[in-house]
DNA sequence: ATGGCTACGATCCGTAGA
């Protein structure tokens, strides 16, 4: 079974190229972040067409997130249960004996910012979700854009972000917080080639020069990393014209 | 030399992303 995430940067836009991508690769889970749109400008038929059952939580203009998949998705849940907030960053469904979380976590903008605050406060509201749910099922997958690159070497030069937001202490030792209640970086289970990022940067020939970060992650349960034969990204979609600033990331599990 | 794209909604620019 592949299971995967990808940051569309607007489903409008790029339906084309997620139409494309999942027929060539034939994921079965797919966890969508900033699609950017509200729950009915959803394009729910055109996934329905391609094999594609969807659970979303939308907004215009920011944020939302969707899963994709073609099995039936059940329990439906949208945001982090008892944590207030407007934006639309957190959906979550079983399929089968497999619960899977899509997250859209906060850019944090600046580090002191008001964002950067609420990024912080929202990944501490994230792990009590998460340990809730890790111990409700033992088949456990968070997919998503975590906008934290957890080690220098998920960053393309570390001395120019060093202390940025993305990379800063506090931030990293949240992500870090995740995989201290027993989850797994799918990613570093794997020998991965240097340099692997998921985001690159529009402005400065971001890509070509390889300017990234790798801030899209799949972080599996210890059942579920027990299970895991691979975890990559696929570079292709980020190619081609009017592109995703975010590559997807895809685990394989068995 | 600190910019440099892109998407969106309401303008002909501001907000946000990372």
């Amino acid at each position: 079974m592949k299971l995967a995430t990808w940051n569309l940067n607007s489903i409008k836009v790029r339906l084309p190229q997620l139409l494309d991508w999942l027929a060539q690769a034939r994921p079965e889970v797919v966890c969508l972040q900033e699609i950017k749109t509200e729950e009915v400008k959803f394009p729910r038929a055109e996934l329905e067409a391609a094999g594609y059952q969807a659970a979303v939580s939308g907004q215009k203009t920011y944020n939302g997130v969707a899963i994709l998949a073609t099995s039936p998705l059940r329990d439906p849940s949208v945001g982090i249960p008892g944590f207030a907030d407007e934006q639309k960053r957190v959906v979550a469904v079983t399929l089968e004996d497999l619960r899977v979380v899509c997250v859209y976590c906060p850019n944090g903008q600046a580090v002191g910012s008001e964002k950067y605050a609420y990024k912080l406060r929202w990944f501490t509201a994230l792990k009590s979700y998460l340990a809730a749910e890790l111990a409700r099922h033992s088949k456990l997958a968070v997919a998503g854009d975590f906008n934290v690159a957890p080690e220098d070497r998920d960053v393309h030069d570390p001395k120019a972000w060093e202390g940025q937001v993305h990379v800063s202490e506090a931030e990293r030792s949240a992500w870090r917080a995740l995989l201290e209640l027993g989850l797994t970086d799918s990613f570093r289970l794997f020998e991965q080639p240097e340099k692997t990022f998921s985001w690159w940067d529009y402005r400065m020939l971001g890509f070509r020069r390889n300017a990234g970060l790798r801030i899209d992650q799949i972080l599996l349960s210890p059942e579920l990393a027990k299970r895991c034969n691979a975890c990559t990204v696929d570079k292709a979609p980020r190619r081609l014209e009017r592109p995703s600033d975010h590559a997807p990331v895809v685990a394989e599990i068995s």
